[in-house]
DNA sequence: TGTCTTTCTTAACTTAAGTCAATGAACTAA
DNA sequence: TTAGTTCATTGACTTAAGTTAAGAAAGACA
């Protein structure tokens, strides 16, 4: 399974030995049962995530109802926006399936940019890709309508739909669990 | 105008007077009309923007019709997706109002980067503030009603619904001009 | 295997957004 | 100042999402 975070991450830097063996010794690659809170509204967090198998899903709790915003897959990171501050979160963080995840702490983070400085233009050009995707998948949600965000959904993250169940995929396109039946009774109609 | 600039990026790293000059001297500072089209779909981006004064807006062309996916306000940075790669934009950018801003270019960020190496560690910290906030604003934006999402907007930006016309407002909140007509109509009509 | 729980579907009804068309208001430019 | 354009509002109508409630299907677990 380290294999998979060293191939993964030499699609961006070349990785030498040195560091490959670094990654692997600092032990940071954990693996977390099918429902776990990895973060919980109101508690502090000092931890982030980078998921080499599974599904983590954000989400929050309003009025009563789970609201799921994000989901998280194979080679994506989770960075939870009070990371590493002493404010407490907003969110919940939880493992829609077994997961197996790098788990990061600030403290790993700037050992780890001392020894590799490499990592923080790594970093930096990462985030910068996934800033530009996630500001064009917001600029797509907007514009389309609820039938059309779970065409996208399908089309961009099938196996999604598979994973979580119906009524976090919903929430996910802004919608209620009764509406993402009838999109979907209506798209098979369609079909025949 | 300059000063702006050199007291907004002192918020995020100490600026001495060398740093302060070269900024300044780059002569990267420059003026737009309202109206002008600073990237246009199918064409390359080598630009990116710092808001110093004004207002810029992306929008697509989609259906026949602009959909606008954000505005750009003081003290924000406008980055296209497809700055400094050679690949065609699938949007553009607009002026809202006369505006100015610091003009950046992956020639001079590089040669930046080299003369300041801090500036480097400053970017990364302020993406991932951008980063956090903008996760932030799209879980919103699915919670939300358009009505909500409207109210929301008048909270967090009042200024917007002033600067920019009601139809990109509209279709930024991710709804059709008569439907946000309607809307503030029924907004008034609860208050009295 | 059968029970309990959670999730999904369906139906009837309400509410609000989309559509189309017309009018009114505000802004531009000759 | 007026003619032309763009933008905002309104009305009538259509369509789809929200709401509430009930029942079916699927999963979890003893």
């Amino acid at each position: 399974m380290e294999n998979e975070i060293i191939k993964y991450l030499s699609k961006y830097i070349p990785i030498n030995k040195e560091l490959e063996e670094a990654i692997i010794k600092s032990g940071f690659i954990k693996s977390f049962e099918k429902g776990t809170l990895l973060l919980e509204e109101g508690k502090i967090s000092n931890e982030c995530y980078f998921i080499i198998k599974g599904c983590i899903r954000s989400y929050y709790i309003k009025d009563g109802e789970d609201k799921t915003t994000e989901f998280y897959t194979e080679e994506q990171a989770v960075t939870p926006s009070v990371y590493g501050k002493k404010i407490p979160s907003e969110y919940y963080l939880e493992c829609v399936e077994d997961t197996i995840a790098g788990v990061g702490t600030p403290e790993l983070e700037t050992e780890m940019y001392q020894k590799f400085p490499q990592i923080e233009s790594l970093n930096h050009a990462l985030g910068e890709a996934i800033m530009a995707k996630y500001v064009e998948t917001f600029a797509e949600f907007k514009m389309a309508s609820p039938e059309e965000r779970y065409l996208n959904l399908l089309k961009s993250r099938p196996d999604l739909i598979q994973r979580a169940p119906q009524y976090q995929i919903a929430s996910y396109l802004g919608i209620k669990p009764e509406s993402l039946s009838r999109i979907r009774k209506r798209i098979i109609k369609q079909k025949y």
